[in-house]
RNA sequence: CGGUGAUUGGCGCAGCUUGGUAGCGCACUUGGUUUGGGUCCAAGGGGUCGCAGGUUCGAAUCCUGCAUCACCGACCA
């Protein structure tokens, strides 16, 4: 390609509502433009790179027998009711109305679209198992787009389901799955984890996230350092310390706290530390048989957070879960939020293990404007019951009983579910199996977030010039740069020359023969990050010789003009 | 969804307080100059000032409503 036949679209000045490099960095390169909110336009190199993700992604999932499909982003209303979908997946579900005022949503996913197309295709078991996959686009209206293509409302996903007569041929290809996803990344060359997930709001037991390392990412990652370990912040279980409770040394006391209400306020207060004083939320309970939701208090050590997560899948808690509105905290506790706490409730307490082997600690007193101290488990509190509620932290022992946690921050580029028979039961999606007997199918799902790993690729492979692709996914392979062109005839001849040859050994090459200073093209080439660059002047030639200049090192070494399409080979392969 | 802020040429911004019909840098066009790291000089083109209403002799500027976009927050009592 030529510059001149090219739309290259750089810019010097970044926009101004970019905030994340890689967002920077795609509207710099000309990559991207954006539409609306959390939409996006890719221009020529923007697309380059897309499809070559798009490329390695489908070359796996081909190799590990999974078969490509596509189905239409626009879904009927009928499917989303039918799996219950309609209504549980609320806001982030854009709906609309055709001619005919029938509702449709804009497919988020395609679990409703592949079950349905299964029960209709697939009728015996010796059709199963069965793995299709699509590279689609996808629209969630998500609350808040950000971060350019990163968490974007319209995206490319590849999605691929499965589905199987039993547990032992879902795990089967669940764990194809999972080798997959670790030859897509390793391809793509890029510093990536699989961590345990939990698997939220598309439903199921099992799941594993792909998460590429980067301190921009927005999920916490825990990781033991002893082991390969590693679970979203929100799964990883935050075991029982070790050691028992000491006996009470204190007895219960009332102090005064004016003005203290957050646990920061207190300990400064009281000049203790925030370890030692317990927080107390409240959250709704399950509804009884009136519609009634009784109030839940969860009682934490002060310097640990509450996990949604765990809280919710209590027996006991609504999902999903509700904080208690201000008005019922002061009618139960008769006191504000800041100076509450459990002694004296006769509500379900569930207490966080942490939590429970305190003592003499300091809790609100249900008085505005009062803590109470020397407070112990049992002797003031004598109902409660413990679970592990909280989020880890740094340096929490690891749940695989080896080492101790750190958290880094990873973005998800992928995630494996085994979904169950979730959709095949409410749509009803079985076959006959060997007896005869109809079967209810049980279902994996697999995705992968392509537009995502692009950006999250940028995140891992920058520099203060600009982007520095992998090879393997880079617009252009190497970039033809060559000093006063429009001068020099020779200089003209040897860089057509090298253009075809090396076109002609099926690289991809980008020539810039704009009429440009020779500081332009290389800030442009950097900037769209061409891994390989190679630059022809008159000193050089009178050698036979050009420069090669690494993008990621900056190495540069001088090549034979004879030599250059095989050492640029070598160098790819490498 | 809550809070804050923004909206002026393709991009980044000034002008608004104190009303008088729009300006700077980059980009673009033309000519010249320069040519191994975003040259320099000159001359140009391009804007219903987000939309709708109001006040006024007169509105980018003041008032009202709407729209769009962004940031922060959405357990941390």
């Amino acid at each position: 390609m030529r510059t001149s036949q090219y739309l290259l679209s750089t810019v010097k000045e970044t926009p101004a509502d970019a905030e994340i490099i890689s967002h920077k960095l795609m509207l710099r390169a000309g990559m991207v433009r954006r539409l609306g909110s959390g939409m996006f336009s890719y221009l020529p190199t923007g697309v380059r790179v897309l499809r070559k993700v798009e490329d390695i992604v489908r070359q796996e999932m081909n190799k590990a027998g999974a078969i490509e499909v596509l189905m239409p982003m626009v879904q009927p209303a009928e499917l989303w009711q039918e799996s219950g979908r309609w209504n549980t997946m609320d806001a982030e579900l854009l709906r609309f109305k055709d001619r005919h005022q029938r509702d449709y949503v804009l497919g988020p996913t395609h679990e409703e679209v592949i079950t349905d197309l299964v029960r209709r295709e697939i009728t015996s078991y010796k059709q199963l198992p069965l793995n299709l996959y699509q590279i689609q686009t996808k629209f969630r209206d998500e609350r808040r787009p950000r971060f350019g293509v990163m968490r974007a409302r319209e995206f490319l996903m590849k999605d691929a389901y499965s589905f199987h007569l039993g547990q032992t041929s879902l795990q089967q290809t669940y764990d194809a799955m999972y080798s997959a996803y670790c030859n897509i990344f390793n391809r793509l060359g890029l510093d990536y984890r699989p961590v345990l997930a939990d698997s939220g709001a598309i439903g199921g037991s099992v799941s594993h996230e792909f998460h590429v390392l980067a301190e921009s990412g927005e999920d916490a990652i825990a990781f033991s350092d002893a082991s390969d370990y590693a679970a979203n912040i929100e799964m990883a279980e935050a075991l029982a310390p070790k050691g028992t409770r000491p006996e009470p040394a204190h007895a219960l006391s009332e102090v005064a706290t004016p003005a203290a209400g957050t646990v920061a306020e207190v300990a400064e207060l009281l000049k203790i530390e925030r370890n030692i004083i317990a927080k107390t939320l409240f959250v709704l309970g399950q509804a009884d048989e009136q519609g009634q939701q009784p109030l839940v208090a969860l009682v934490l050590r002060g310097d640990h957070e509450l996990n949604e997560l765990k809280v919710e899948k209590l027996p006991g808690i609504a999902s999903p879960l509700q904080f208690a509105s201000e008005e019922q905290i002061r009618v139960l506790c008769a006191a504000g939020a800041g100076s509450v706490g459990p002694v004296g409730l006769t509500i379900t307490i569930i207490v966080d293990r942490s939590a429970n082997t305190l003592a003499d600690f300091v809790v609100g007193a249900n008085k505005d404007g009062y803590h109470l101290t020397g407070v112990n488990w049992d002797r003031d509190i004598s109902h409660y019951q413990v679970a592990d509620i909280r989020n880890i932290v740094t340096g929490d022992a690891s749940p695989c009983g080896f080492g101790n946690l750190v958290i880094k921050r990873g973005i998800e580029v992928g995630h494996i579910f085994q979904l169950g028979e979730k959709y095949s039961k409410a749509l009803k999606t079985g076959v006959l199996n060997e007896e005869g007997k109809h079967q209810i199918l049980t279902m994996g799902c697999y995705g992968v977030g392509v537009s995502r790993i692009v950006a999250a690729a940028i995140e891992q492979n920058h520099d203060e010039y600009g982007i520095i692709w992998p090879d393997a996914i880079a617009p252009f392979q190497v970039a033809l740069i060559p000093m006063n062109m429009h001068k020099s005839v020779r200089i003209a001849e040897v860089t057509q020359q090298l253009y075809q040859q090396l076109t002609a050994a099926g690289i991809e090459v980008l020539f810039d023969d704009r009429r440009e200073r020779p500081g332009v093209m290389f800030a442009d080439m950097e900037l769209i990050g061409i891994p390989h660059a190679i630059v022809i002047g008159e000193r050089n030639l009178d050698n036979q010789q050009v420069e090669y200049k690494n993008r990621r090192s900056a190495e540069k070494v001088l090549l034979d003009i004879t030599n250059v399409v095989a050492d640029i080979k070598q160098k790819l392969t490498r």
